[in-house]
DNA sequence: TTTATTTATTTTAGCAACTGAAATATTTAG
DNA sequence: CTAAATATTTCAGTTGCTAAAATAAATAAA
């Protein structure tokens, strides 16, 4: 039973790991509150604005809100500018949703400024080596999260 | 520009650990969707069940949620047998809650199970030290998303 | 004591965001 | 040129939230 048994140190890895999770959902939420956003609206807004431009249909698939609720995030969004909607005449059904990244980081980066900074500090107490690995974990994990997810879903 | 230059090695870790934080947020509804949760009450269910028992105000202190939040998240979580209410003599007022494990195991493990495996799989392809390094920064990253949830929240 | 204050939970009224379905507008196919 | 398909919005109903009032019990003060 010492802490160098391996089945230990993976117990000890995936209580760190879950509270790790838990303390991004809250502080994610916190940040929302602060900016005057829902955790549901900050959560969309951050996808949304990993991408230049895309449909409301787009949104709906991103999301997995439905049409309806996505007309109401887009409302809620563009009415604090931070995106805006965009007619096409190429295709005239289709509304275009242009983040506006200027308003949002404006909005959120200084209440970012300060995590950025102590997590700054946090990684340059570990090697170039280190944060590669660190790295390669949260990439593995994310496609393993992806596909359990995607599984769920669609059955 | 080389991918060597540190702050690029920066900017691609915290890319991932943005990607890495929304695949769990959407993987954790994902998985409330199927034991037939909302995302909410999975969220505050997994805090509750770290604890043998707690009142319902604790909860309320826990989860940030109002009293009659947590009347109602309480009523939904008893109503599956996921917890129970325990009225005490000690001090009538309160109202002990006594998580179920066994039939939130019950509810959750199945689902859990694949996504349990492929992590294992994966730890198994980092050596312990290489674990322990991934484990601090996680560790090292909650004090610091809770110290910044504690002063967005009280100011 | 017995009365007032504090503490713990529930109930209530009102609100915000969601779903599913119907309505509207436009494009594509027959 | 009509029918079917696609994209978004509107609508009605539901859910879970907040803030405040109600209820109940414990503690402190007179």
């Amino acid at each position: 039973m010492n802490e160098n048994n391996p089945n230990d140190i993976i117990q000890q890895f995936r209580v760190a790991s879950r509270k790790y999770s838990d303390a991004s959902i809250f502080m994610h939420e916190a940040i929302a509150r602060k900016a005057g956003l829902t955790g549901s609206d900050h959560k969309y807004l951050g996808l949304i604005l990993q991408h230049d431009q895309l449909t409301a249909g787009d949104i709906s698939k991103l999301t997995g809100l439905t049409g309806g609720a996505v007309t109401g995030l887009i409302d809620r969004l563009e009415k604090k500018k931070l995106l805006k909607r965009q007619f096409t005449k190429d295709d005239r059904r289709k509304v275009i949703i242009i983040p506006n990244m200027e308003n949002s980081m404006k909005l959120l980066q200084p209440i970012f400024s300060e995590l950025q900074r102590k997590t700054t500090d946090l990684l340059a107490t570990f090697s170039e080596k280190e944060i590669q690995i660190i790295k390669r974990y949260f990439t593995e994990a994310t496609v393993i999260m992806n596909e359990t997810t995607n599984n769920l879903n669609n059955k």
